[in-house]
DNA sequence: GTGCGATGTATCGGTCCGATACATCGCGGC
DNA sequence: GCCGCGATGTATCGGACCGATACATCGCAC
């Protein structure tokens, strides 16, 4: 999921890891709280052993100038490689009955901007059906097994089943609009090079209403 | 997390492995999917090498009788000790911080017919006041840094939003209800021995309205 | 009599978190 | 002038939990 994420995130731009901390956390910040250094870091060094990411250090501007005096770390930016793109086409190809779980539901959402159209339909109807057995499940338990139940946990299960069904209508709706044209095709994935700056992903049109 | 859940399903009666897990999974179903073998064995360990469970070994019955043939491993239940419900009640004391994220609140609340009323509040009040931390930062990406996102992620944070606000109000309501008598106070917490057959616990009073 | 789904215990590799450590930079207060 | 302090920044370690996998038993339908 990390790895998706940090893929995705630095297409737009360069980073280094604090900077991919807080867009992540920005992006991220409906889904799950704040990424952790303890996985941030060790993922950043996993993507670059395998080459999908590499260093760009950073304004060398007479690099070897100031080799002693503490020796100065300094900050380590990491910019996407060819095969990382490469590599985020195929985790989003994949898509697969792992993506339906909140936290991956979530994170290929945010980046749907960069997916094709066919398969955020196909993530949005297996949340879809993911959520409809969730749902099914808690209406059992609060049928059959409701007297086994203390009044407490009966509470958190209707508060659950009430988010189930909330979240099924958000889906119907995101899905009728995914295939009622507007449809926008992805812009730039494969094929790298070029100068970034594309911070207009094409609009789903006007996916929902504004708030008052 | 499993700590705490595993004791407290133990308390109302003693159970195998498989067992636990399916009522682990009925009663937490509103917040996670199902607890995997790969953390509940381990954990059973460390809770029995902690002293807090036992073994007791199923229906003895002429338990010498059957040396080989297969040798038998048989189902392993296991009971929680004194010192099992000592350790629960202390981790309902704590409750700290960790208990308000979202994993975290939800098992509290699914054993809060064996909580005090004074920790509940506390709980209770904890979680909103994150949850409407969350609920500022969402606004605050919808807010000021709209432009920079595009729109498939504006939607996952208004979604988000809407979500946070409908937890406040839940939450509100919970407070409001617990803070207005009813509060029952916690039955069978310390003090070992006695046999079980409490599955009444004390109604935290018509805690909403019904479904139509 | 045989396959097959439910029951049941168990391990392994891997992901991610929370706590912790440590260094630098800019800025306001004394 | 300099001192603290919060933001920026990189990094590691132990532990919790998951997903896949393996394997054995039981009852029942075909």
């Amino acid at each position: 999921m990390l790895e998706f994420a940090i893929l995705g995130l630095l297409q737009e731009s360069p980073m280094h890891g604090y900077e991919l901390r807080k867009e992540l956390t920005a992006k991220l910040g409906a889904i799950r709280a704040a990424i952790s250094y303890g996985s941030l870091y060790p993922t950043l060094r996993r993507l670059q052993a395998a080459g999908w990411i590499t260093e760009a250090a950073e304004t060398s501007a007479t690099a070897e100038e100031v080799p002693a005096l503490t020796s100065r770390r300094g900050r380590v930016v990491y910019k996407i490689t060819a095969e990382g793109k490469e590599r985020f086409a195929q985790l989003i190809a994949q898509a697969g009955p792992e993506t339906y779980d909140d936290t991956g539901f979530g994170v290929h959402f945010a980046f749907f901007a960069r997916t094709d159209q066919a398969t955020r339909l196909r993530i949005l109807e297996g949340r879809r059906r993911k959520i409809e057995e969730r749902r099914e499940g808690l209406r059992d338990v609060l049928g059959r097994a409701a007297e086994r139940l203390d009044a407490y946990t009966l509470e958190l299960q209707r508060h659950g089943l009430d988010a189930c069904e909330r979240e099924v209508r958000w889906l119907e709706e995101l899905i009728a609009n995914e295939r009622s044209g507007r449809a926008p095709t992805v812009p730039n994935i494969g094929t790298a090079g070029g100068r970034r700056e594309d911070n207009s992903p094409p609009p789903p049109g006007e996916t929902r209403n504004e708030r008052p």
